[in-house]
DNA sequence: ATAAACCGTTGACATTTTCAACTATCCGTA
DNA sequence: TACGGATAGTTGAAAATGTCAACGGTTTAT
């Protein structure tokens, strides 16, 4: 087999299966971008020592929103335990702090420092691009669309 | 606190970080639809004992294409590996068959069994029931574009 | 005042992912 | 034809993730 015939034999080769009908499910098609996106954002993300969890605790952290570890367990869909050590290691970097709650001394509010702030500025570029990647196959206002459709999904 | 009041106090806490900057990433919101449909997903296919991972095997295997574990693995954006487990699983239980590949004898097609075929009948329904569940924030048309959108950014 | 519920934490355990071998087979080329 | 490199499936181990129960300190409702 040529150079020049074996990309477009491997493309055939991967979309053999797209006439079957799981194409037709959404937890597939859900599962199979996230997958692909996902390994592009950890890629990016990996020249800042971050991955996708570390990542997302540290943007709701810099959101001024000040959430506390259970609001973050319950939004990223983890267990707080999980929570725990993701806040542990950007913590021990210097990239949030800890506070205890203002009214329930229980909790702990998780706040970005200057320097997690800083971080994640140039981090969220490296992001938007691997996502602009991973979905190249959509215009924009699709993107905004796809967007649009996934946040009514979750917050009807 | 009343029993009534705390179902929307729940709501509200659990709405409160959806004005941070993250919302507009789509990583995170596939990430987010997916971890909820997963979980309805598996909770519907357990009275099969299928998860959405074996339940995903079984459907390419019904599907007509007779796949190779390797066209599996790709689609699937599994190690080869873990379909060896899962097609052993299938197997062991009836529902689906190995046959050597016709022009190459080192791969092995799956397809499924009568069995099979007919678990996969019952577990789709109950598939889709979830999948109506997880989606129900939208309307009919909203979710034939959104799979729309989803095809297209994963085969462009 | 007390009992129940909740937050963060720890640690154990199960599941999933990732990777490096290994055999058997295929393919291109000499 | 035979050789060398690549590929399919398999095995098994190691790393990463997910799940869960328990505990101290705190809050909340009664």
């Amino acid at each position: 087999m040529t150079v020049e015939t074996q990309g477009a034999d491997q493309a055939a080769a991967g979309d053999k299966l797209i006439t079957a009908p799981i194409t037709n499910d959404a937890g597939f098609l859900l599962a199979k971008l996230r997958a692909t996106g996902s390994v592009l954002n950890n890629k990016a993300l990996a020249e800042f020592d971050l991955k996708e969890r570390s990542y997302s605790v540290l943007i709701l952290a810099n959101s001024g929103l000040e959430p506390t570890q259970r609001e973050l367990a319950d939004f990223l869909s983890l267990d707080p335990s999980q929570i725990v050590s993701l806040v542990d290691e950007l913590e021990k970097r210097g990239l949030v702090a800890r506070a205890a709650g203002k009214q329930d001394r229980r909790a702990k509010t998780v706040t970005a420092t200057a320097k997690g702030s800083r971080l994640l500025a140039e981090a969220a570029e490296a992001a938007h691009r691997a996502e602009a990647e991973s979905l190249a196959g959509l215009a924009e206002d699709e993107i905004v669309q796809l967007k649009a459709l996934l946040r009514k999904a979750l917050w009807p």
